[in-house]
DNA sequence: CTGTTAGCGCGTTCAA
DNA sequence: TTGAACGCGCTAACAG
């Protein structure tokens, strides 16, 4: 910077205003520095600029899974990635990322907490543990309801599960029943609700099996459903791993999808994709998502009232055909 | 770290010296600092200590694609980030990640090179680039086979190639054939090569379809397959998402799996647990490669010559039942 | 074994 | 609009 300084003819001081911000500077000087810029390939000192700042570029992703080894089986968490790192290009600020163990996380939030610089997003992580975490830090954003107060970004779970419902109707179907998610969890709640609201308003008694975001849920709420409800011929799962548990139970008991029973997942993450027959999921849009908290930490715009409610469109493919 | 120093009796220099490597100080001395720590929460500034250190403590994921905003769907990079964030859990140092454009890449891995740190691991980088990366910073792991003299840790393609190849004539099955990866992809190249000499080993010429790491490359080489080979009874696919389009394609054509056809992948992603029926595949310990690459990397001992060589052993599920 | 001292590279005040 | 000077919090020489 010395040398920036001293080829541009100005002082060291000057030539960390121009690549700074350059306000304050005269249109002339700030061109002969960014051309010194180039010139000597010169490139910040990002821990320099830290310490002096007293402020790290760094967004903190926060993960909280029951199994941290497994977080590597979960499209969603690459999707989050994915978004955040978009909204970072062309930016200085880096990513960090913290995944943690279930049981630990009451602990290691604390001490995240309180390194957290530019803002963090959480994933997964209770109302109770993010209430705290956002009291303890403010500058944080949930991805997916939290505690009343805490920042958040969320999909319209309830109509994207209407609308997965309504259009099962429409299409023919007589009988749609559901395997859900937790009952502790913020989007699975909504997803419920709007299965079920839909079902009522479409003269139905609502008809879901109990499940959780994952395979054996939807294989088990299957099997159940198929015991109880033989004459079904739609199924909306929670979740599209879910969906995928559905399909194998299905396959199972020598049902075919779609001729003998329609489904539907959600999140339309790339399972859905490579699912056959591909399969008719409520979008969620992830990666935008996350981006966009990503985008509200930067611009430090999100307060205690911040939320973002996003639209979760149906994508028809060939697993819910008339 | 004044006040650690006050309240342990000593300077900061030894407060310092206790909490970074702890050597050269007196029992005594190291206990009290270490006390006073605890009693004032004390925890290091990381900014402050890479900047007097000269080097952060950070280590580089490199991933190179075709479509930077598709990494979300590719169960692969998420095994890596897991393997390498828990390699590093109880370490001070962080990831940081690159995703890159592949047109971008020749530029943007200079620029990335020069930063490296502690070191780098690559994804999907071609050999020239690789070894022009490794030639610029050293430190540098790749995952999968690079350019000579570039340390790499890749799994037994060629042989677990072999085995599902056996294990299919072993269980019955008549013809063999495989739908395969790109033909300038390392890993690619080593199970063809594990496939084809498996085949001639049988008594069979071998018969394939060109490919790529992609679901489309299965659904159009299973087809293309089975209309020039009708009688096929197994197919060995380069990767899961492949074999994801090879189940997809089989289904299109009226055939069941493992009844009429037979069918075996390769990665073991969740993938293979996940699809109908479950997939028998050849076991890539992502994790823990990109975790051994992380660790080599942090202690330093990565040479040219570096290279690690991971078994890949057969999973066996239902799609490949006799 | 321990204390003293000198920066690491940069942002930012204050004066000019 | 610019330059000089200070300090961010810490590590690493060098003495003692």
């Amino acid at each position: 910077m010395e040398d920036v300084g001293r080829v541009a003819g100005v002082s060291r001081a000057t030539a960390s205003r121009v690549v700074t911000g350059g306000s304050r500077v005269s249109e002339r000087t700030r061109n002969r520095v960014w051309h010194a810029v180039e010139q000597l390939g010169y490139h910040p000192d990002l821990a320099a600029r830290a310490l002096a700042k007293g402020r790290t570029d760094v967004i903190d992703l926060i993960i909280i899974d029951e199994d941290a080894t497994q977080v590597g089986s979960n499209p969603y968490y690459s999707r989050v990635v994915s978004g955040i790192l978009s909204a970072l290009a062309g930016t200085e600020t880096q990513m960090r990322t913290h995944v943690i163990d279930e049981p630990d996380a009451p602990t290691r939030l604390d001490d995240v907490a309180r390194i957290v610089e530019v803002g963090a997003l959480l994933i997964n992580v209770p109302p109770t543990l993010g209430a705290r975490f956002a009291a303890r830090c403010g500058r944080v954003v949930s991805l997916g309801r939290s505690a009343v107060g805490v920042p958040s970004v969320e999909a319209e779970n309830a109509l994207g599960a209407r609308s997965a419902v309504e259009h099962l109707y429409r299409t023919g179907r007589r009988k749609v029943v559901a395997v859900h998610g937790k009952p502790n969890n913020s989007c699975a709640i909504g997803r419920r609700r709007g299965f079920q609201s839909a079902s009522v308003d479409a003269g139905h008694e609502p008809i879901g099996a109990e499940g959780g975001f994952c395979l054996e849920a939807g294989v088990a709420g299957t099997h159940q459903l198929l015991a109880e409800h033989p004459d079904l011929d739609a199924i909306f799962a929670a979740c599209d791993l879910t969906a995928m548990g559905v399909l194998r139970a299905l396959s199972e008991s020598g049902r075919r999808v779609p001729d003998d029973v329609a489904l539907v997942g959600f999140d339309d993450s790339f399972l859905a994709s490579v699912a056959t027959p591909a399969m008719t999921s409520v979008r969620q849009p992830v990666e935008h998502m996350a981006a966009m908290a990503t985008r509200a930490l930067l611009a430090n715009e999100t307060g205690p009232s911040w939320q973002r409610i996003e639209p979760a469109p149906l994508q028809i493919r060939r697993s819910s055909a008339a």
